[in-house]
DNA sequence: CGCTACCATGTTAGCGCTAACATAGTTTTA
DNA sequence: TAAAACTATGTTAGCGCTAACATGGTAGCG
């Protein structure tokens, strides 16, 4: 290097002040502000005092890029869902999100859009950002992924299904649910009934219920018809099933509906047509959506708790970050069944 | 500093490769692995196919905290909404994050809950964050708040109404959206016209429209009663806000209610109560939810562009962020009245 | 052919913070 | 009363990356 041209080559980032600067004006050092804001009781109350009202003065705000790299800690913790257009999911981000914002923690939320390699991508993306832990829903990864996580040592937390979990894991049993409306529907002497799902490949969770459903239709000595529509759950594709249905099924008494979008979809589209809920067509969904429960006849169908699976979930991760003792790696909130008049 | 004790204090965080690792693989120097990986037009080729592959090899996950140290620009954007229990925000927010993750940004999501301090707390905490730029729902906020932004030089995106904003704005005119509909329920001669929100203290921009509406009212002589829900749009409260009506302004004829789902709540309970709609009592609402397609009447209404907002905002602040010209700081896009057979 | 221009890559010095260890003063313990 | 333990604060050395400048090679040009 040449030998003179000490020109200080300054990169000072922004206009912010450092700790540093809030130390020399406190006069205190660096280390000193920096436990004042992190670890307050290891400082003496006087020192703290005057140290804060330092901060304040300046205005300091702490750069948490440089602390992250400083510690190799984060409060990030990553959230990865299918979609947010679906209303499950939203609610299980909003017992999450209240549950860790609570504690400090601050959520990165990754949508993959149903593509299982997205997820892949978002994953690598938030190991960047040296997360704290990871939550995601559904138990399906790609093996990429798979290996990524792997040699990750951070809590991961797979919410919505249970099963065969990569580490912590809080959700119900579809199949079971499915079960659950079949035998329901069997009990109030439906015999020819039609389930209606949608992109069931991408929605596999709905393909578990359905799974459930055909176990006891088939168990009982009936078919079990499916429909598969290619819009994912909404009031449009519901009430688009509705008609496939009744032109397709002739004879069919009642529809099991993969979800509460679609149920309350064909509902409306029913009512419209003039048709007589349950006398014409029984209908049932499945998530317990409010508007089932406004419309007339009210909806049948299952409520799972998704603002308690996420709060739980966030629990259950914070422990562990806490460096608690593990009790249970899995848990299973269940669901419950709401017979409405639909059925 | 004791003599001897060179214990070469290690503290390496994780057992991720480090950039030095796959530089020294590669038999290149750490800066070229770092252009390869994000300025890959400016290394050649072959090497680039060299690093690339032991990158691959080594399963190296760039450290994104240590590179938004470096070069004290990080990719996050943040975002924050009063809530997400309303489907509104969950939309422009889709906007958002589809436009700004197509181009490699991660949005940080913050929920105030409607608290204009914890408003602050997190817009504190994200420019800790060193966030390319901001995205908050909303022109009000704390004096702290503003004071704070004052000094930050990084885009400030204002979205959902239009007004006196601090940089960028996009929205529309919620004062015009309540003339407007006020507007059509006098077209369709309705006379005694009650307006009827929830909590608009909170939900402000309702209490622009609800102005909005009064000033048309009282300038056709007529009177503008407005009755206030405790509990924020849900159908639950719409079918109470229906009772109240029916209870306290019995010669009423429209209700005009400061959202579909309050709307479509009253709708609901109406037809279970019996009554003819718009014989009745007429219904209007607003935002253009999809429910109020499905039920019947037809709910009349006013859409708002809000998928496409949020777009439109993400699309300015990457033009701002690419330096691009600044067209026009402020946006109006507008909204849609939608008559259905409610009024 | 000497000059500038440019391309590909390397060297050095931080970014702003905290972990790890050090030190001085005070209290407790045997 | 000396040693051990604890309290409050300071010093030093990174965390893993990129900006800024440096260097050597090749091409372009009159």
């Amino acid at each position: 290097m040449s030998d003179k041209r000490k020109t200080t080559r300054r990169r000072r980032g922004s206009e912010q002040p450092t700790l540093q600067q809030v130390a020399d004006a406190a006069g205190v050092s660096a280390i000193t502000v920096s436990r004042a804001l992190n670890t307050p009781e290891r400082v003496n109350a006087e020192t703290r005092v005057k140290v804060l009202a330092t901060v304040e003065r300046l205005g300091y705000v702490p750069n948490l890029v440089a602390g992250s790299l400083a510690s190799s800690r984060s409060r990030f913790i990553a959230v990865i869902v299918p979609s947010l257009a679906n209303a499950v999911f939203i609610e299980v981000i909003q017992g999450l999100q209240d549950t860790f914002e609570r504690q400090g923690y601050q959520i990165l939320l990754g949508n993959t859009d149903y593509n299982i390699e997205r997820e892949y991508q978002l994953i690598r993306t938030f190991l960047g950002w040296s997360c704290s832990a990871l939550v995601t829903a559904g138990l399906r990864h790609s093996e990429a992924c798979r290996s990524l996580l792997g040699n990750w040592d951070k809590p991961i937390m797979e919410v919505m299904e249970l099963g065969d979990a990569l580490d912590l894991n809080v959700g119900l049993d579809h199949h079971e649910a499915g079960r659950c409306m079949a035998r329901h529907l069997l009990g109030q002497d439906y015999r020819s009934i039609v389930y209606v799902g949608a992109c069931l490949d991408r929605d596999y969770r709905a393909r578990m219920r359905f799974e459930g459903h055909r176990e006891v239709l088939q168990a009982a000595g009936l078919a079990a018809p499916m429909i598969e529509l290619d819009q994912l759950g909404s009031l449009d594709a519901g009430a688009a099933g509705l008609e496939q249905v009744l032109d397709t099924c002739p004879g069919a008494h009642a529809i099991h509906f993969a979800n509460d979008d679609l149920a309350a979809g064909a509902l409306l589209r029913a009512r419209r047509l003039g048709l007589t809920i349950p006398g014409d067509i029984a209908i049932a969904g499945f998530n317990g959506l409010p508007l089932g429960q406004h419309v007339t006849p009210r909806l049948t169908t299952i409520r799972s708790p998704r603002e308690d699976m996420g709060r739980l979930a966030a629990e259950e991760v914070l422990k562990r970050l806490d460096a608690k003792r593990v009790t249970r790696r899995q848990h299973d909130v269940g669901f419950e069944l709401l017979i409405g008049g639909s059925t």
